[in-house]
RNA sequence: GGCCCUAUCGUCUAGCGGUUAGGACACGGCCCUUUCAAGGCCGCGAUACGGGUUCGAAUCCCGUUAGGGUCACCA
């Protein structure tokens, strides 16, 4: 890469005075080791503003795997310099989302670690010291620009057809002025120095080299009016002070890498790998976003997707395991990880793909586990109770795609559901094949030889069904008519989960006293 | 618009110079069946385009086109 030479000069001078930090204590996260030497550091860094992405789901997936694949560490850090818009709920909801997943990291802010804090707000200090590193070797400067300056400046470019970024106005400020006036109490902000020539190079682990001319890059602000700095300067003080190895974050990050890969320079500090994940699509290929899809990790738990569903789809984007098999734990996933297989092409967040997969997930669960996930996700509808959901489970998950659907699956276990009478007779393009008259007199029949089972037999399935069956071809009934005149009976819907199995776990009383009604409204 | 990334069925993907281009979701049909599901079988359906390199390109190179990202004192 072609640095400007006094560009060259000035990381040299760097290295020195970063070995002056080594000595002075604990400052050292860039060991002269190179990242295939350290062990392994990933880090997921998410701001704490609104609901909990799926995004950040779907990269903290990738850095778990590589991270457990590798015997390494995974880290979680909240980048809350954004005062304006990072909240704690979103923080908690966050953690939240993560542990649900079975996420969980290694060292983060409500796990703790040897390299905290985790969270960026309470680490200004740290990046007001290294910020100062920048200013005295002529990395960065002090810019006392104005919004409505650079608005201008911004206007002036988008006439000129020109390229939009800092003009550099204060670059050639003398340092001792500009610390006048930042004593004096004068806004400020401290910029980055871009080489003004040359070009800046790195590598991506799934892309290759990627190389950005100088020239495009701006004079970007590193620390705020505020103090704080921009997410540049500190996720790189960040990830070189907890000994990141591997930066692995989404593709919208690779045009600002050369400004990472800038600070490192500056700093003298080794940069890590990097890595960028494609971006999640929305249907029409965009970048995916809340308008366009749900994004909120609380949404698909709200929903009734099973995390390790959830889990398993995301793997499924941009990524595929070896022998192509779709289903897969995240240990099995850990297991086969490798950066090899991951794709550079932005997948499609596809929801129903997401429905069959939960529903493989729900169905593959015994009728206890099923019992108590619904029950631990509040999903169990009121009046229910678990013993009959536990006898209705069978019926109930293989016609469930997500545990959000069970309460109207099961209404009429619960409840009595209302149905107009005409309901009862069957029908054929809209002609009644029976007569009320007639189909009372069945359900009176149906109902009658039902209370005999009731008194001789046990109450099965098998039993109710022979009976019915029987009772209809001796009539001019044909069986599946009959059926659907007692599922209306019964469930009060033409769709129900297999009638005689639902019969049983309703049980005799109730499902009696619903022949008794359905009787009634035919009167 | 500048810069950067990307390009196999509608969608998720396999393929890493020689395959009838494979699988999954969705869709359609059939079977099973008591409705809906689930399951089984069958079908539909793709290498963006144009140049090269090569005996041979989905695979390698270049261009075009298209899509996306990014150009904040947000991350």
């Amino acid at each position: 890469m072609a640095q400007e030479p006094g560009g060259q000069s000035q990381a040299a001078a760097d290295r020195g005075y970063a070995g002056q930090v080594e000595q002075a204590g604990r400052d050292d996260g860039g060991s002269q080791l190179s990242n295939q030497e350290r062990p392994v550091r990933v880090r997921v860094a998410p701001s704490p503003t609104g609901d909990p992405h799926v995004g950040t789901a779907y990269i903290a997936l990738f850095n778990m795997c590589f991270a457990r694949k590798m015997g390494g560490q995974f880290i979680l850090r909240i980048e809350d310099t954004d005062q304006a818009r990072s909240t704690p709920e979103s923080e908690a909801a966050i953690f939240r989302a993560l542990h649900w997943l079975g996420l969980d990291y290694d060292e983060g802010p409500d796990a703790g670690g040897p390299h905290g804090p985790y969270r960026q707000s309470e680490r200004s200090a740290i990046y007001a010291r290294e910020v100062k590193k920048l200013l005295d070797s002529g990395h960065a400067y002090y810019c006392f620009c104005t919004a409505e300056r650079l608005a201008q400046v911004k206007e002036a470019q988008k006439a000129a057809k020109g390229q939009l970024r800092y003009d550099g106005h204060c670059r050639p400020l003398d340092r001792a002025e500009a610390e006048r006036r930042v004593a004096a109490g004068e806004p400020f902000v401290i910029r980055l120095a871009v080489p003004a020539t040359g070009e800046t190079t790195f590598r991506d682990r799934l892309r290759g080299e990627i190389k950005f001319d100088n020239s495009t890059i701006d004079d970007q602000v590193l620390l705020k009016s505020d103090g704080l700095p921009t997410y540049h300067l500190a996720s790189v003080v960040d990830d070189h002070l907890m000994e990141i190895t591997h930066v692995c974050r989404a593709e919208e990050w690779i045009t600002s890498t050369p400004k990472h890969v800038l600070l490192y320079d500056a700093f003298g500090w080794t940069a890590p790998e990097f890595i960028h994940m494609p971006l999640l699509r929305n249907a029409d290929r965009s970048k995916i976003s809340k308008r366009k899809n749900p994004t909120s990790l609380d949404w698909y738990r709200s929903q009734g997707f099973l995390p390790e569903a959830l889990l398993n789809f995301l793997g499924l984007l941009g990524y595929s395991m070896p022998d192509g098999r779709e289903q897969f734990t995240l240990a099995e996933m850990i297991d086969e990880f490798s950066w090899d297989r991951v794709n550079t092409t932005g997948p499609v967040f596809d929801l129903e793909k997401l429905d069959w997969l939960n529903g493989t997930y729900i169905r593959a669960l015994s009728p206890e586990t099923f019992v108590a996930r619904l029950q631990a996700e509040n999903f169990l509808p009121v009046g229910a109770t678990p013993e009959k959901m536990l006898a209705a489970a069978p019926l109930v998950q293989e016609r469930t795609k997500r545990l959000s659907e069970v309460a109207d699956l099961t209404a009429f276990l619960w409840q009595e559901l209302p149905y107009e009478p005409s309901a009862l007779l069957p029908a054929k393009k809209g002609q009644p094949l029976h007569t009320a008259a007639e189909t009372r007199q069945i359900l009176e029949q149906v109902r009658t030889v039902f209370s005999e089972i009731a008194a001789t037999q046990t109450w099965s399935a098998a039993a109710l069904e022979q009976s019915a069956r029987t009772l209809a071809e001796s009539g001019d009934w044909k069986p599946t008519e009959l059926f659907m005149t007692l599922r209306i009976a019964i469930t009060g819907r033409p769709v129900s989960t297999p009638l005689f199995e639902t019969m049983v776990v309703l049980g005799l009383e109730e499902a009696m006293k619903r022949l008794d009604h359905a009787i009634a409204k035919l009167e």
